[in-house]
DNA sequence: AAAAAATATGTAACCGGTTATATTATTTTG
DNA sequence: CAAAATAATATAACCGGTTACATATTTTTT
């Protein structure tokens, strides 16, 4: 069977994205584990996020890394049960729930930035010979969002 | 909220193929739904393929398109229900399910074919700023599957 | 040719995310 | 200031995929 994704325009590049952002996250998975660390890859932005501004509500942590707020509540209460993250009311707005690393948290942070520095010296690494493509991929983003690919396929479709 | 995934490498990276990829597959769908057409968009590979081959197992098609082989039989059962694909037993090889695109398919083609135009000329005109994007991304799929990232991140790990 | 190993399919349980819905607190408006 | 609208969080139900497990058939080994 030939390798259909290579020549296969809107369909094989979906799946390619797919497949590159699994791979990703599944070795760098692998690697947590085999460092017993025991944290899990999707929890490094909310990490980073969290040392920046001591504490956030989950809507701020949903906004600026793109995901539902469900998925924030679910990632971080399993940061919670780890250990790593703990939260308060906000008692100027009793909506908020605000959103902090503990101690353990903090403690471990200079272990966990030595292998998220690895991981940053592996993906340039690894990015070398294809320069822009994150800035090409950001490009794609912004593309596809202003004048959409939707959009763009009704007007080819009316010229044939 | 500043925007943190451009800054970010690895996570960031991972969360941009994400959501591009659920960008493109979301605006098709919507596509197709505009045009009153039931197909989904992960029909698309598999319509193809049954188009060049006739009949095929269900584990070819899950291997030309790398992903599991229950996804194959879920997303055939639901072709199937939609009176696009049926399957017969291989008479030498009582195992195999061999799939096969009905009439109602083929007659459907030529149609379908005119969308998935539209979507190719799309997608080029999208990556036109961005020419090998298609290119890098395989490439670093390739580099990744050799020398894995986990690997490069063992190797930086132990010169700090 | 019988036993063991491998292959093809099907099903169940799970996983990380989503949208839809509910509840509570705050802000805006008449 | 009461009523309506909005915002923040929490939870439920779903979705598209996965891995793990079960079953039937074929192939290989002895």
């Amino acid at each position: 069977m030939e390798d259909f994704l290579v020549e296969m325009g809107v369909a094989g590049l979906t799946g390619r994205l797919k497949r590159l952002n699994d791979l990703f996250v599944y070795q760098t998975k692998q690697f947590y584990d085999e460092h017993d660390i025991d944290i899990e890859p999707n929890w490094h932005m909310i990490f980073l996020m969290l040392e920046k501004h001591d504490s956030l509500t989950v809507t701020e942590i949903a906004e600026a890394i793109q995901i539902s707020h469900p998925a924030v509540i679910k990632l971080t209460n399993k940061m919670k049960k780890n250990g790593y993250v703990e939260s308060f009311r906000n008692p100027d707005d009793l909506r908020k729930q605000q959103l902090k690393l503990t101690k353990k948290a903090m403690k471990k942070l200079p272990l966990l930035k030595r292998y998220w520095d690895a991981g940053e010296k592996s993906l340039n690494d690894l990015l070398n010979e294809s320069e822009h493509l994150l800035f090409q991929l950001e490009q794609l983003e912004n593309n596809l969002k202003l004048s959409g690919f939707k959009e763009r396929m009704e007007v080819y479709l009316k010229n044939t």
